[in-house]
DNA sequence: ATAATGTCCATTACATCAGTAGACTTTATG
DNA sequence: CATAAAGTCTACTGATGTAATGGACATTAT
């Protein structure tokens, strides 16, 4: 699973619609100046959000974009999967389970596979815009922040090799 | 995080290797004959296995190639990062945590990335190319198969959405 | 009417991916 | 020591994806 540049624009300013939800139509140029995007390229990633009824939009003078729900109803697992496909390292989720049943030389791979699927969307469909930007009308589920322990990198040493650069 | 064609066909030849481990140099042709990858593209993912030294050749007649390492030590964390790069969904770990320390506006969006950069970590530091080969050699540690609970998808029924096509 | 806005279509430059081709080097062995 | 069997190295290609940009068009408030 990649997040694109393009993934990353519509989750900015996904959430700068959120911030400004029931304030009314915001437009293009607005979210493109305050989020720092390129204007125009931001433009066909809002049609493609306005396709998928993730904002409407208003046109003609006054017009701009808005969120159609409420930021605690977006997850971030749909706007990753609109824009950049599947959450599964490889293939789909779909496919991984058909590989699962049909190969058996590489089953257990392609169930390793499946298993970071699984963990991704598991945080992802319970991860929803309210809950990634400040202020009231966050806090609306999921997204507990992880205890004192464990908060720091899987693995902080390395069992046999020497010191790896730039991790991953 | 995205696996690609390349990647999938390095972590095949791995596996093929693992289990003909200490059995001697396998040629590059066998290899691809067994795993059916095509002979040419393989030749350069050994080469590029044998200077991470993960695998060895043996040049001239009689030669190929074998694991330099024993399966059970050899993690698929390792041989992804090595062919696809970080495992982070965007960016690489030390740039997301950068991120988090810099960008108040955007913070909890890279925090996520982070979970699922780590989350996916977890997983395949934790898994090495003995678990996913059987036979001998394997049940190395890790990779405890899930129960019968948890077994389908995250959310098997989706909040608020129709039918969602696809999936991830 | 006009200015402000979103919509749509085409095009571009560049990088990455998935290979393929061919000449070169090294080694076993007979 | 000649030869065949292997890996090594460099270069190239076509297809696709990424990250945009430009310009004409449609719609709406005033």
């Amino acid at each position: 699973m990649k997040i694109s540049q393009k993934g990353l624009y519509a989750l900015q300013a996904l959430m700068m619609l959120a911030r400004r939800y029931n304030q009314g139509a915001i437009r293009i140029r607005d979210i493109a100046y305050e989020e720092d995007l390129p204007e125009k390229f931001l433009e066909l990633i809002l049609l493609e959000l306005k396709n998928a009824r993730i904002v409407e939009s208003a046109r003609g003078a006054k017009g701009g974009y808005q969120l159609r729900r409420s930021p605690a109803e977006i997850r971030l697992s749909e706007i990753i999967r609109l824009i950049d496909g599947p959450l599964a390292p490889f293939g789909d989720a779909d496919q991984l389970r058909s590989l699962i049943n049909r190969d058996a030389e590489h089953r257990a791979l392609y169930q390793v596979f499946l298993d970071v699927r699984d963990a991704a969307a598991k945080i992802l469909e319970h991860t929803s815009l309210a809950d990634i930007v400040g202020g009231p009308g966050s806090e609306s589920r999921g997204r507990k922040r992880k205890k004192k322990s464990e908060e720091a990198s899987v693995l902080p040493m390395v069992v046999h090799g020497g010191p790896r650069g730039k991790d991953a």
